[in-house]
RNA sequence: GCCGUUGUGGCGGAACUGGCAGACGCAAGGGACUUAAAAUCCCUCGGCAGCAAUGCCGUACGGGUUCGAUUCCCGUCAACGGCACCA
């Protein structure tokens, strides 16, 4: 039977709204849960199926946990600066906060006929003056202890956005953002030292319960080694620093490489003798992109410097010193000792210069190709290294080095600090005014938020600089320390900024004087639960660990790790299995689906279309399932009649509330929802109040709106939302009689019922009486008798 | 190349800790109701053989451990995601 949802969804929608059913509320006193998903960009697209599907399984998470009598913080709110809004202002002329206001009433419009119970008192929005205000705060404590700071750069740079591009986003050489190839651009930039926390963010994820691919993912990011860092004295008098993960091969160094880039080579000017040639090759390093000087595939290349030579620190030789852009100035001290018989890329090198290769671990066959994978092998033409093992050889050459002081041992990371400056309107004023005289001076705190002035164009200049430049009035400022004529900085900060820190905000959103209250953070934080996309774990999660950690150093949050556990949905796909796109034409739009079906419909849907981690393609046949599923539980509702739970149903009521108590807290949604189903195929067309009551309730977070309007026609007291979630009795979900598989090695012979309780005797008994058992049992002896109680007996015999 | 994840009917997917593979839903076929259609309800639904009872095969592929493997181990293949000259 057909439903008005319509009518039903908004009549409670609007309920909900006016008494404020989901608003947290400030008892400190209770116990309390915080539940998160990502803020979304209001996009001028509007919602996407894909954000319901994670903001679902939360607010059933939320709801439960209400019913279980839990005070539930489950805010949402904008991360609302950003390029398309910027762009698309552009284009049009309009302001890019009318169109943020625009997009944000559509989203809002679109998340509230989706029936999730946000907290909208909390709602914060990114761009509002009152909110980065703290977001420029952040930004001068970090500044004040030394962790942003400017520098003159190579940075991504990208064409298409008129942009620099954090590290993060620039992954694969191509904007995260745009897909545009990323060039190489020297730059002047605010950037963040992530780098000082790379041991912390390490270490923090030990703590906390992240879903095990997000740790990982992390952990390769952030890409720690340990190693040694060696000093070659050069023929030119100067030391020539290198790291190297393989200190044990140091006697099979045959030649040096330095980036291109490395500072030394312009201090070796006049020694070099080939100086045209690197010069050559060092400016057509300088204009590849990172992206052409990081393909793998291809040759390499270099250039000799002659005229320098390095001496080997354990053996006195002389070795020859080469730039290639295969070492990256970036990553150690931008140079390296090539050992080409035990690295693949220095083996390559070798080749193609011609280079001697020595080996010294043996196991390999070094005239064929590099063995790199030591585990095994023995030390050998390494004078006093001889016949160790490589981790043997390690300890000792690093004892031996730092004895001699050439050398010592050392960590690095692969974590690159934060390009934090973006040259674009619609972000964060960066706090900072540019004097003659005293450099970078911070406003002081008394004088944010900084606010973004209004221009007239935001149209993004050639010469990279942001538009804000052009703004003489708001750019040219006194110097706050002494006054003299000073320049405002007028790169603004990237998206992500205001995104690191939201989560705290939500805690005490109205608070003028602080971040948030020290009180309503103590109770509230850590977040218990917060899911997003695996887009977003060397972004977003990341970065808001970082500020977090940072926060927790100064003493502005209590915690130190923001998050206690982090979950990941699966992407929705169209309907032909590929990414859903405007260009593909698989668009599904989540207003259509609220039109035709319903909310309910809907949210049943996204949660019952497969396993909550995976992606699983949309079906708008399979959606017309959960559709049925819910006229039906609307049918049931005319057969209720006054009663206790069933006797003969009991088992079945009491197995399903456990099913979806458990199933609820492991966001398996999808068999929780399989079972209300079962549970429905098993009543047999008629209810009683009592099974109602419960049926209802376990079915509300799923689908809010239908089971509230059954509990008010079904003459319950009260609203649904203010019900005690069920509970279970252990003793009541077993059956009485259980069936038995009968196998004869391995293979099923027969079933039998027996009582839960009957001895193995009995069920042996029972088994071998079976006429199909003991007729494939005749003239065979019984070797071994299994039994597993409850499951199957299996009989072996020869 | 490295790291990670995954591979089960026509489809989405179930299966606790090694114990009855295919729950639940979709699609499909058949039937009831209807003048008819839609909706609804009932039945069938992994493959092969058989009238049937039933038997054999079957969880990407090849091995192994085990009384017993979708589950554990080794190897191969494929797909997806991340990183990618990080010394």
């Amino acid at each position: 039977m057909e439903y008005n949802f319509k009518e039903i969804e908004k009549k409670w929608q609007e309920k909900w709204d006016k008494e404020g059913t989901f608003v947290a509320k400030d008892d400190y006193t209770l116990p309390k849960f915080y539940a998160l998903v990502e803020f979304p960009y209001p996009s001028g697209q509007g919602l996407h199926v894909g954000h319901p599907r994670s903001y679902t399984a939360l607010d059933i998470v939320a709801r439960k946990k209400r019913l279980e009598g839990i005070n539930v913080l489950y805010p949402m709110g904008w991360d609302a600066f950003g390029l398309p809004t910027e762009n698309f202002a552009i284009k049009n002329h309009v302001h890019p906060r009318i169109v943020t206001e625009k997009n944000v009433a559509h989203f809002k419009e679109q998340l509230k006929s989706l029936g999730f119970s946000f907290d909208w008192t909390r709602e914060v929005n990114t761009t509002d003056p009152s909110y980065y205000k703290w977001t420029q705060w952040i930004f001068l404590q970090l500044y004040k202890k030394g962790l942003a700071y400017k520098k003159e750069m190579a940075v991504n740079w990208c064409p298409s956005c008129k942009c620099v591009l954090a590290n993060e986003e620039a992954a694969g050489g191509v904007c995260e953002r745009c897909g545009s190839e990323v060039v190489r651009k020297v730059k002047s930039q605010w950037m963040l030292k992530i780098t000082e926390y790379a041991e912390k963010l390490l270490d923090g994820l030990n703590g906390v319960n992240f879903i095990e691919r997000v740790k990982t993912q992390q952990r390769n990011w952030i890409g720690r080694s340990t190693g040694a860092q060696v000093t070659f004295k050069t023929s030119a008098g100067d030391d020539l620093e290198i790291y190297t993960t393989r200190p044990d091969t140091l006697f099979g160094a045959t030649y040096m490489v330095m980036a291109p880039e490395h500072a030394l080579i312009e201090k070796w000017a006049d020694r070099l003798t080939n100086l045209d040639e690197v010069r050559a090759y060092q400016a057509e390093a300088a204009r590849k992109s990172d992206f052409e000087r990081t393909e793998v595939a291809k040759d390499k290349t270099g250039v000799k410097l002659v005229g320098v030579t390095a001496i080997n620190p354990v053996n006195g030789r002389e070795i020859p010193i080469f730039i290639s852009d295969y070492v990256l100035a970036s990553y150690g001290t931008g140079a390296i000792m090539a050992v080409p018989a035990h690295d693949e890329r220095d083996y390559a090198f070798a080749k193609v210069f011609d280079l001697p290769i020595i080996e010294v671990v043996k196991g390999g066959d070094v005239t064929k190709e590099a063995y790199v994978d030591c585990s095994e092998g023995e030390m050998v033409n390494s004078d006093f290294l001889n016949g160790l093992t490589v981790p043997e050889a390690k300890k000792k050459i690093i004892a031996f080095l730092t004895e001699k002081g050439v050398g010592y041992e050392k960590v690095n990371f692969k974590l690159r600090d934060w390009v934090f400056s973006r040259q674009r309107y619609w972000g964060e004023p960066i706090p900072i005014i540019h004097c003659p005289h005293c450099g970078a001076v911070p406003l002081e705190e008394k004088d944010l938020p900084l606010v973004l002035p209004d221009v007239d164009s935001y149209e993004p200049t050639e010469t990279g600089e942001s538009p804000l430049a052009k703004m003489t009035d708001w750019v040219n400022v006194p110097c706050p320390k002494c006054g003299a004529p000073a320049q405002r900085e007028t790169d603004t900060m990237p998206q992500w900024a205001g995104s690191s820190w939201y989560f705290i905000r939500y805690v005490d959103p109205h608070n003028d004087h602080a971040i948030a209250s020290e009180e309503a953070m103590k109770y509230w934080l850590p977040v218990d639960w917060y899911n997003g996309g695996m887009e977003h774990t060397t972004l977003h999660l990341l970065y808001s660990r970082f500020w977090h950690q940072f926060l927790y150093d100064i003493g502005a949050v209590p915690c130190p790790e923001p998050y206690a556990k982090r979950t990941s949905h699966g992407m929705i796909l169209g309907e032909n299995g590929e990414k859903m796109s405007k260009s593909r034409g698989n668009v599904v739009n989540p207003d259509d689906i609220v039109n035709e079906y319903g909310a309910d419909t809907m949210r049943l849907y996204e949660m019952f279309i497969g396993d909550f981690e995976k992606a699983a393609p949309w079906s708008s046949s399979s959606i017309k399932g959960c559709k049925r599923f819910l006229d039906r539980v609307w049918a049931l509702g005319e057969t209720v009649k006054t009663g206790e739970i069933r006797p003969e149903l009991e088992g079945a009521f009491h197995k399903t509330i456990k099913k979806v108590t458990e199933d609820i807290e492991s966001l398996k949604m999808n068999t929780a929802i399989a079972a209300l189903m079962t549970l429905m195929n098993n009543l047999d067309g008629s209810v009683t109040t009592e099974e109602w009551k419960i049926y209802l309730t376990l079915l509300n977070p799923f689908a809010p709106h239908i089971t509230e309007e059954l509990w008010v026609r079904a003459g319950f007291a009260g609203e649904l939302n203010a019900a005690p979630w069920p509970v279970f009795d252990p003793a009541k979900c077993k059956d009485d009689t259980v069936e038995i598989a009968i196998q004869i090695l391995g293979k099923i012979r027969a079933r039998i019922n027996v009582a839960a309780n009957a001895s193995k005797d009995e069920v042996l008994a029972l088994a071998k009486a079976q006429p199909a058992v003991a007729s494939q049992l005749e003239g065979k002896t019984i070797v071994k008798e299994i039994v597993v109680p409850g499951k199957l007996v299996n009989f072996v015999v020869r």
